[in-house]
RNA sequence: GCGCCCGUAGCUCAGUUGGAUAGAGCGGCUGGCUACGAACCAGUAGGCCGGAGGUUCGAAUCCUUCCGGGCGCACCA
């Protein structure tokens, strides 16, 4: 509703300014004013005129604002100027109130498809809390998008990028068949007998992928003569990879064995926090299907990709760096960023170059093959074959807008795609690119200290120590969500006696989600996360169960009173005499709520236009605060006038809902009780 | 050396694209459960927005420079 006015208001002072000055101004700011006794919106425009016109701020809002109240915008009560040459204006509050327990609201969307690409883990070891944040951001973001009852949306595709031939794979297999001795048949037997006890093969893997790290550098008994030792291992580690890379024999069958029961359990982590995946492109058909080979092709054809002919590059196919200058004609970019190796071997630049001209539908003749791999309650997920096409497959590429959940240390690779996109002539696809870039998840050194590793003196006073997956120090993503589940179980189990086992599991398990997904959305992109247990574990504070427990209060008020807070709402359509109390002192707490309800669709296009899901996540516990304020202010069920009962009713309601929508977005479910 | 990010209360972070008196949470201190549940609320203390210049009606926000921190910069993947 809020977002309703404001572009109403906006195209009105546009029109004026148009008409009276003959000035465009593209972009008008609008504010909330420090103080509601001020009015609801402000605009600054007069300031910004101040200067084109050469005349004071005061006088120009004057005539604005003359010009406003002769005929005002409907929902405006009153325009008025206000300090140095403020524009602000006051709502008619019942009206609005009104409107917005109706449901009006600005609508959110637009054509075209739109591809996300999150969580993408090197399928050779368990989730980490760093894997979470990637996760919980994309997942978070499709939500923003996708169509729902609220809005219109955006169609969306969900794709998680499985490197099931890279060198962490290949890692794990060298574990496998070096240091623990295993053949083909005796992983078989391995993750037969995971699935058969109930141990997860992804834990396995995150400690066997530690001790090869350790084993590729570690000199032994005798340092001194451990160099051929150790360089032997690096070649096995090379000669793994290339196996991986050719797709056959028994050393790639090993690790396709594994890398698809390690994705298995990502998968099946992710969904304990409502996660899905539409499609998982691996870069096994990548390699199978030969996407480069049509990259290469168009590259060449564009002239982007060229043969270094001497220099330090000599031999390779190159491009040049994003952001180089241009060089002049017969000299050497000695910077250039090498796509095709002197020894004919692509790079992962280049392999995901195809990979991203096959996301906007420009690489020719190319396409995955579709087979179901995983069931979800709604629909299957699929994963690419170089074998037969499942006819029953949806289309995945061909995206008129993509966004990229990679971490911000891959910075510089995706700035690379983007410039052989731009260099290519794509001007159109790379414009619609987003890197939606987030800094890592770090440990506090106490967290660190806590899970039993041994802190450098150095790193102790630093505020955080980084994740390392080659060092096996992190915090496992299903180890986390336990601990939160048992922490929240001892609360609710306490709280509710009378409910039974498998409801205080339930219940728990929201709770858990809630704390866990609000954690990692609470900081905006570009904060490091400094991981600490104490604090992810808290339920009180700017935290999910916080937003939750509001819920439960309004839920509560309606269960009580016998009204439903949908009727609660049609109610106050009715309802006369509600401007004397919206308009009174103590009616300002009231109608603070309203407002705050009332602009949720202004915050999602914001958080939508920034991908900042942060923005949505302040929001949601602001609003919440604002309902425990109103809770603890106004007593609802002892109240006997039956004009502010309906009205106070009608408050809690409208809290409630945009609450909830609130934390859909967030992937948060509320719980019926806590 | 080059590029990107960060520096705001004791701690952890917001700050709506340059606006009115810089805000939260945690921690500290004072209070509030026989009223819709205290996973809550109210009050209080706590700030040279890293430093210095500049741009203008107006700067935590933009520019320059310095200081301090983080992350990237291979024919590795």
């Amino acid at each position: 509703m809020y977002r309703t006015i404001q572009l109403s208001l906006q195209a009105r002072i546009q029109a004026i300014l148009l008409s009276r000055y003959e000035i465009a101004l593209p972009y008008l700011a609008v504010e909330q004013p420090p103080n509601i006794a001020l009015g609801e919106l402000a605009l600054p425009v007069a300031f910004e005129l101040a200067k084109r016109l050469r005349k004071a701020p005061r006088a120009i809002a004057t005539e604005l604002a003359a010009e406003l109240n002769a005929d005002l915008p409907a929902g405006v009560a009153l325009v008025e100027v206000a300090g140095a040459g403020y524009l602000n204006i006051r709502l008619d509050r019942a009206a609005t109130v009104r409107r917005i327990a109706a449901d009006h609201h600005a609508d959110l969307g637009g054509p075209g498809f739109r591809l996300i690409e999150h969580t993408s883990i090197n399928p050779n070891k368990a989730a980490h809390i760093g894997h979470l944040r990637n996760a919980i951001l994309g997942d978070t973001f499709q939500r923003l998008l996708r169509p729902d009852a609220f809005k219109s949306g955006y169609q969306v595709g969900v794709q998680n990028y499985i490197d099931n031939t890279g060198v962490q794979v290949a890692d794990v297999v060298v574990g496998l068949v070096h240091l623990q001795g295993m053949n083909l048949d005796r992983v078989r037997e391995l993750l037969t007998e995971c699935l058969e006890t109930n141990q997860r093969i992804d834990f396995y893997c995150w400690d066997l992928y530690a001790r090869v790290s350790q084993w590729y550098t570690d000199p032994g008994p005798d340092p001194a003569n451990a160099a051929p030792t150790l360089a032997a291992r690096k070649q096995l580690r090379l000669d793994t990879l290339h196996a991986l890379e050719a797709g056959h024999g028994e050393t790639a069958q090993i690790a396709d064995l594994i890398a698809t029961e390690v994705l298995r359990r990502h998968l099946e982590t992710m969904l304990r926090l409502g996660i899905e995946y539409d499609f998982l492109p691996r870069e096994s058909e990548i390699l199978s299907l030969h996407f480069w080979d049509a990259a290469r092709a168009l590259m060449t054809e564009r002239g982007v990709l060229y043969e270094e002919t001497q220099g330090k590059n000599k031999g390779c196919l190159v491009m040049r760096r994003a952001g180089a200058e241009a060089m002049a004609e017969g000299d050497t970019d000695e910077d250039a960023k090498v796509i095709v190796r002197s020894n004919g071997t692509v790079t992962y630049v280049g392999k995901d170059i195809a990979y991203h001209l096959w996301k906007f539908g420009l690489l020719p003749g190319k396409d995955f093959g579709y087979i179901p791999f995983f069931n979800y309650p709604t629909h299957p997920c699929w994963i690419s074959t170089s074998g037969a096409s499942d006819p029953t497959a949806p289309t995945f590429g061909k995206a008129d807008a993509i966004y990229n959940v990679i971490d911000s240390r891959q910075n510089d690779p995706q700035n690379q795609v983007q410039e052989a996109l731009r260099a290519m002539g794509f001007e159109d696809a790379a414009s619609r690119y987003t890197h939606f870039s987030y800094a890592m998840v770090a440990m506090t050194p106490r967290t660190a200290v806590d899970l039993g590793y041994v802190v450098p003196e150095e790193d102790l006073a630093k505020p955080f120590v980084e994740v390392s997956g080659r060092k096996g120090l992190g915090v496992k993503a299903d180890d986390l969500i336990d601990r939160l589940i048992t922490a929240a179980k001892t609360e609710v189990d306490n709280r509710h006696p009378e409910l039974d086992e498998p409801e205080r599991l339930a219940i728990s398990q929201q709770i858990a989600i809630g704390a866990l997904r609000f954690f990692m959305l609470r900081f905006t992109r570009n904060t490091i996360i400094a991981f600490d247990f104490k604090e992810a574990l808290s339920f009180e504070g700017e935290t999910g169960p916080y937003i939750q427990y509001a819920i439960v209060r309004a839920a509560n008020i309606f269960r009580k009173s016998g009204v439903p807070a949908d009727e609660a709402l049609t109610a106050i359509a009715e309802i006369e005499g509600l401007e004397p109390i919206l308009s009174s002192e103590e009616g300002t707490s009231l109608w603070e709520t309203w407002l705050a309800a009332s602009r949720l669709s202004t915050v999602l296009d914001q958080s939508i236009q920034s991908a900042e899901p942060a923005y949505l996540a302040k929001y949601a516990f602001t609003l919440a605060q604002q309902f425990n304020n109103f809770y603890h202010r106004h007593h609802v069920l002892t109240e006997t006038d039956p004009t502010r009962r309906a009205l106070l009713l009608a408050t809690a309601a409208a809290a409630h809902r945009e609450l909830i929508r609130a934390l859909g977005y967030l992937g948060i479910e509320a719980p019926p009780v806590m």
